[in-house]
DNA sequence: CTACACCTTAGAGTTGCTCTAAGGTCAAGC
DNA sequence: GCTTGACCTTAGAGCAACTCTAAGGTGTAG
């Protein structure tokens, strides 16, 4: 198994398996006579699972260590890696969507009051004046 | 207004500020006889409409044109300006907000089936055969 | 006059890719 | 045997959006 093959079948791309082996997150696969990487069940299996961490977006950090007992460590040591890690991982998780979500709410309300404000208000005002702007802007001062 | 307090009130720091104008998203402020940044009302405007905007999760290359235009131009501009960006935006924003709950939904589903296999399973199969890397791992093949 | 907190710049480091350049290899077709 | 085209290799640059450091200048209080 090469590395496109592993790539198509892991859904990760060749640079990005490249990249990951760069810089040790994944372990070196063996390579042919001419130099090739050579994809072990092992090895590929190691492949897909990084690509399911990412997929949970756990960072490469967190990715790294869990790999790492996977390819080398018994099934109980990567049981034990990912509890905690994906606790963790969902509590950030859960704080990102929230912002999102925020960012979302306040986004499709300005969405309505800008459609809502058509052909009035077209006057000259800077920035300093000018109503959108105002809707937008970040409030003054020290309270986040 | 130094920059400190024109970063305090905006709620950007003053490394980013030097680094949205270095990027020419923000326009150069007026400087003192010492050389150190003064901002006026108008720029200090921008500068919270710039900070309002990145929590939009707006890309700085969307926020650069609207400053732009909120700087000089008239208020009916700034509007058009930010319509159709923010109804991108908007459906940008969905789509990261479904993948990030995919992640979380999975995610937590992982936690509670990792957790209901404490002490059985704790034997020695590699990243081939292991019960929790199988949870894991991507599956197989094309389809996404 | 001496701290100390601020200001200035250029530039390096971060995260997770993505792509390019420059070159080597291999399988198929003529 | 030879070309074509698709693969493989590496090192390294570029991207977003900061964040921080180094090295030096300034301003204010005691």
């Amino acid at each position: 198994m090469n590395i496109q093959e592993a790539a198509a079948a892991s859904r990760l791309s060749p640079h990005t398996i490249r990249y990951y082996e760069r810089q040790g997150i994944l372990p070196q696969p063996p390579r042919g006579p001419n130099g090739y990487r050579r994809y072990t069940k092992k090895h590929f299996a190691t492949l897909r699972l990084a690509n399911g961490l990412r997929e949970l977006e756990l960072p490469l950090s967190d990715v790294a260590p869990i790999l790492l007992v996977a390819h080398d460590g018994t099934c109980g040591e990567v049981r034990e890696s990912m509890a905690s890690t994906f606790a963790r991982t969902l509590s950030d998780l859960d704080a990102r969507i929230e912002e999102l979500e925020r960012a979302r709410s306040h986004l499709s309300g300005l969405v309505r009051g800008l459609r809502s404000m058509r052909p009035r208000d077209v006057e000259v005002p800077g920035v300093e004046a000018c109503e959108c702007v105002r809707m937008v802007a970040a409030r003054d001062g020290a309270p986040s």
